[in-house]
DNA sequence: AGCACGCCGACT
DNA sequence: GTCGGCGTGCTC
């Protein structure tokens, strides 16, 4: 018997399935991993069993094959579906096999593997012969000291001096004087957090920073936090003083401060709510859930658009159908743009299925996903909620597929294999006989001309639920507030409409797109902007710990006091939530400016503390990155700020009109859910620009129209697909001349296989929109065609060929389709 | 001769 | 991606 097998640590240019030979007595069966010796040195390398074969397959007659040397798992785990699935995410995202495999399967089923050293043949003379090589022996002496046999975590902790043991020890595995031997163990679960605790007291902590403030002015900055504080992770305190490892060791030798692990906060502690509510249907949702339950029973379900305003109750028709779906013997799978902004949803979701919810997402730990996982394959778990990845939840017999805001960037992944979630839930809806339903109150563009097309059916909910109407929303023009000589983010119109919610015990939301304080740091003598020393792009200034950061590699440096070019002065420019917080509180000095954007937030601190402080305390205003936008419901928020509606709308991406519609209605949205009338106000530069106009309008119908109609006229999806290739490495040089040569090469490719202009439209080489990113440069092409299995084929072809080009040996290649960067 | 280093190419 | 093979060129 014969066994094809995918195999792990492959580059895609060699990636496809390898025939081994299955030993007398061994049992394998598809979805076992197993161990096999791969390459010239026969090194032993971790694969997946795709299927069984009694012959060879052709081209391999006369190859004389390898045996399977071990298998890893007692019982399959990837069933027939999943196997295709991981087949099918390679054909569509240009990834390996076990790329696929890896996205599929939770981590803990992964094999944690350690290398061991054993000693092996020593010669008698073998210290003579090694008298040149003093560390080699230290090596052999150290393995032989620990009973002949050492794994290489151990012997790095005895030689930190990494790279020269490294190269010793290759040298004696060569020699045959040691043996290298991989060990596999089951991935360790637990995730914790190092928290930095203080050991002295308060005074003991400022008397040392008094001593040491000029000896050890890092140590001295890390006590005086410490001494405010008491606790804090090591990760925040490293924000806040740059301080490294080496520092914190220090004060923990003598005795300053203790290291603690403490466990990642569990995310989604479920608490239901005291009772489900009953969800009575007005007649619109009632013909909605009645034909969608139609659509579930047929044998090709197929795709629906649930096309429904904002506050029209789509979560009521989500638990009428998973109900339904439930009762019909099968499960359902609702997917969410972030866990984080949906506490009602799970808790509103676990009260209504209870004991039947299983929630994935990624900062999950190793061991609580891998028991919801679990909980799932056995069909304890029908009702699965979760984020991007989920969509891959091993969910049995499943009858209801559905993405909730479909348009939401989230749900493409960014890195291999850059899957869409709606992709893979459309596959999987086809292939077992469940319904996919998108669900938005902005469809993205293509989502609703398929629907409008009849490829998807369309369902509309045009009425709000509980009868409000929706928001009246204005635009404030900026410019007229600059000629007034208001020189903060916050307009007049704007902060009189706060102070009015204030002296009404009403709430405030504003929403800035952005992150960090006074963004950009600025020569006022020359005009030059400090730049990361490792990528091209403008360091961002942030206030809270006065360092210049890159947000891109995470480099830090203390803010400058002079220009490093000129020695000018430097100046702070642009509006993030810091500074806007910043103005708020001196507008409003006796009242609480709350914000919520990725610097808040941390374990310490998560999304639900301080949304429930803005529900319960009395905070009037409450700022935030686009993290506000989404799925909040406050019942005493009148009011909507969008303080940069233009920040989002001038992106250089075929997409930004549609992300920044999407984004404004749904903050739009987010006012006036209770039972007061909402008001939103959108500040703009160009209060002329229709995207705004349409957004403020809350029209979505027209915008639509007129998007559509630019997308056909310029190529872009739905007409046709935008598939990017990308190439990253350096030198700068190299990296553009091999995206030209793929050029040329894929023009040769596709006008041979009969595709020309009129079909397809290739631009490129271009700098990616940020050239150099940790001293690799980023080159693209973009490719305007079908995405079809042809063109699949072609891009396949010669990326696999691409890899074997010489002046591709410090590239690589990428390919991207309809992505959102 | 002995070996470090870099390039090539194969991988069932 | 990884490793062995093989050439080059340097040192004892």
């Amino acid at each position: 018997m014969i066994a094809q097998v995918a195999l792990s640590g492959l580059i895609y240019a060699i990636d496809r399935p390898y025939a081994y030979q299955i030993p007398e007595g061994m049992t394998v069966r598809p979805g076992m991993r197993v161990m096999v010796p791969f390459s010239r040195a026969d090194r032993e390398t971790e694969g997946m069993v795709l299927e069984l074969a009694d012959e060879l397959p052709p081209g391999a007659e006369s190859v004389k094959l390898k045996p399977i040397l071990a298998i890893l798992d007692p019982e399959p785990v990837m069933d027939a579906l999943m196997l295709r699935l991981a087949a099918f995410l390679r054909e569509r995202y240009f990834c390996t096999f076990y790329d696929a495999i890896r996205v599929i399967l939770p981590a803990g089923v992964w094999l944690k593997s350690k290398e061991r050293y054993a000693l092996g043949k020593l010669p008698k003379d073998y210290e003579q012969k090694l008298k040149d090589r003093p560390e080699a022996l230290r090596l052999l002496q150290a393995v032989s000291d620990a009973g002949g046999a050492l794994d290489a975590n151990s012997l790095f902790r005895l030689f930190p001096e990494r790279e020269t043991f490294e190269r010793e020890l290759r040298y004696l595995c060569q020699k045959r004087y040691l043996k290298a031997h991989t060990e596999l163990l089951q991935k360790q679960s637990d995730k914790t957090e190092p928290i930095l605790q203080l050991a002295v007291d308060p005074e003991q902590a400022l008397d040392f920073c008094q001593k040491k403030r000029r000896a050890a002015p890092m140590q001295a900055s890390v006590m005086e936090l410490l001494a405010t504080v008491g606790e804090i992770s090591m990760k925040e305190l490293s924000y806040f003083t740059g301080a490294k490892t080496g520092t914190i060791k220090a004060l923990q030798r003598i005795g300053f401060l203790t290291v603690t692990q403490q466990e990642v906060l569990r995310r989604t502690q479920l608490s239901p709510l005291e009772q489900a509510p009953e969800f009575r249907l007005n007649e619109e949702q009632d013909a909605v859930v009645r034909g969608l339950k139609r659509d579930m029973g047929s044998d090709t379900p197929g795709v629906a658009l649930l096309y429904g305003v904002t506050g029209s109750g789509k979560t009521a028709v989500y638990i009428h159908l998973i109900r339904h779906c439930l009762e019909q013997g099968r499960s359902a799978m609702l997917l969410v743009p972030e866990i984080a902004l949906t506490p009602q949803l799970l808790s509103l979701f676990s009260a209504c299925f209870p004991d039947q919810i299983a929630v994935l997402h990624s900062s999950l730990r190793v061991g609580e996903r891998y028991d919801a996982y679990k909980r799932i394959q056995r069909g304890e778990a029908r009702v699965v909620i979760g984020t991007r990845s989920a969509v891959f939840a091993p969910i049995v017999r499943p009858g209801l597929l559905i993405l909730d805001e479909e348009q939401e960037h989230t749900y493409k992944s960014e890195n291999s294999p850059r899957y869409h979630a709606r992709e893979v839930a459309i596959y999987r809806g086809s292939r077992e006989g469940a319904l996919v339903l998108l669900g938005s109150a902005t469809p993205s563009i293509e989502t609703m001309y398929r629907a409008k097309q009849g490829l998807y059916r369309l369902y509309t909910l045009s009425s709000r639920f509980n009868g409000m109407e929706l928001p009246k929303a204005a635009l404030v023009d900026m410019r007229q507030e600059l000629q007034n000589g208001n020189q903060t983010a916050v307009s007049g119109p704007l902060a009189q409409a706060i102070r009015e919610r204030m002296a009404r015990k009403e709430k405030t939301i504003l929403l800035l797109n952005r992150r960090g304080g006074n963004r950009l740091v600025m020569c006022v003598d020359c005009g030059s902007v400090p730049q990361c020393p490792r990528c091209s792009v403008n360091l961002t200034y942030h206030m809270a710990n006065d360092r210049l950061m890159c947000h891109y590699c995470g480099y830090a440096q203390p803010m400058l006091q002079t220009c490093p070019s000129c020695g000018g002065h430097l100046k702070r420019v642009g509006v993030g939530t810091q500074q806007l917080q910043f103005d708020l509180e001196q507008m409003f000095p006796d009242r609480e400016i709350l914000r919520m954007d990725a610097d808040t937030i941390s374990a310490t601190c998560p999304h639900e503390k301080l949304l429930s402080r803005f529900a319960e305390e009395d905070i009037p205003v409450l700022i935030g990155t686009q993290m506000v936008a989404k799925g909040l419901n406050f019942e005493d928020v009148t009011l909507v700020g969008v303080v940069d509606a233009d920040a989002s709308l001038y992106l250089d991406h075929f997409r930004a009109s549609e992300t920044t519609f999407s984004l404004i209605t749904q903050v739009v949205g987010r006012s006036g859910r209770g039972e007061k009338s909402g008001q939103a106000l959108i500040q703009t530069l160009t209060p002329k620009n229709s995207v705004l106009r349409l957004a403020a309008e809350q029209d979505y119908n027209a915008f639509y129209e007129s998007e559509i109609h630019l997308r056909e006229v310029r190529s872009f999806p739905p007409f046709y697909d935008m598939i990017q290739i990308g190439f990253v490495g350096s030198p700068e040089e190299h990296v553009r001349r091999c995206a030209q040569v793929f050029a040329r090469t894929l023009w040769q490719h596709l006008e041979s296989s009969g595709l020309n202009r009129q079909t397809a439209d290739l631009f490129g080489p271009a700098p990616a929109p940020i050239v150099k990113i940790n001293n690799k440069y980023r080159y693209r092409l973009t490719l305007l065609c079908k995405n079809s299995r042809q063109l699949r084929q072609i891009l396949s072809r010669l990326l696999q060929s691409f890899a074997k080009w010489k002046e591709a040996k410090s590239v690589t290649a990428f390919v991207d389709v309809n992505g959102y960067e």
